[in-house]
DNA sequence: AAATATGCCAACCGCCGAGGA
DNA sequence: GTCCTCGGCGGTTGGCATATT
């Protein structure tokens, strides 16, 4: 079969939220189901990594803390570049944002230490780095995460709806920042939520292209769709939940 | 004010391993 | 045991924003 050529480059807010929708319909694992069933003309792979690095409800954006470079220094050093295990112990943090972090910040630094090198003794950067960690620096540890009940970021699971999240983002254009999280949960209208995609069709101009596929459960050969509800709660935690009697979302 | 350099970040690419057929 | 598909990971690149000259 000829597979349509994929679509890349920047998403736009419509996939964004087509992506999301989809995401919290069926979970954050099956990607390349997912991209077939959201319509979305992306690969598997190009949404989990939008999700991912993106679209995540947990992401922390802004400034590394200086807790947080002091960790990065010290597990990089024990680990190198693994990023993706770093990011495990950063929570909010994406290995592409560590991996970002580490090569422009510790590119400069190495810089910096090239130019203190000239002047000063001989040393290796990471010798630079180690003392760097002892001093001033409290437990490192400061947010301490067994390896036992290390929680995998990549799970889906955040505290701030993803409805929410995207409507945060889009006033913010991009620039999320240290918002708040939603503490409570959040009712949205379906009309509130459909409101949102068609406005967003219209302003990226789709010419017309459905969101939905005409029927969803046409791409849903799998039985592993229709689960009990506590079996959903548990693959779920998060996700859009329709209120029949007054036809609202709820994000919970 | 314009040109250039640098910083930053999103996204792609290719490789690898796990799991299923 | 082999092949195939898919997800995950690390490396890299391209483009936009900001700073500097």
């Amino acid at each position: 079969m000829a597979q349509e050529e994929a679509r890349k480059g920047p998403w736009s807010e419509q996939e964004d939220l087509q992506l999301a929708f989809y995401v919290n319909l069926f979970g954050d694992r099956r990607w390349d189901f997912l991209a077939k069933v959201s319509g979305l003309k992306r690969t598997g792979k190009s949404c989990r990594l939008r999700w991912v690095n993106y679209l995540h409800p947990g992401l922390k954006r802004g400034k590394m803390t200086p807790q947080e470079e002091r960790l990065i220094l010290e597990l990089h050093s024990k680990w190198g570049n693994r990023w993706s295990r770093i990011a495990r112990k950063l929570p909010g943090r994406t290995d592409n944002e560590i991996k970002n972090y580490w090569r422009t910040h510790m590119r400069k630094k190495a810089q910096d230490d090239r130019k203190n090198k000239a002047s000063i003794s001989p040393s290796s950067s990471f010798s630079n780095c180690s003392s760097y960690f002892s001093s001033n620096s409290p437990d490192v540890e400061f947010m301490p995460i067994t390896e036992n009940n290390e929680r995998n970021f990549y799970d889906t699971g955040g505290l701030l709806g993803v409805h929410e999240q995207i409507s945060l983002q889009n006033a913010g254009k991009k620039k999320v920042g240290d918002q708040e999280k939603g503490k409570s949960m959040k009712v949205y209208s379906m009309d509130e939520i459909w409101k949102d995609i068609e406005l967003l069709s219209e302003e990226n101009d789709t010419k017309n292209k459905p969101i939905l596929p005409s029927t969803m459960w046409e791409y849903c050969p799998d039985s592993t769709l229709w689960m009990t509800d506590e079996e959903e709660t548990k693959m779920f935690p998060q996700f859009y939940c329709l209120d029949n009697q007054d036809n609202t979302f709820f994000i919970g």
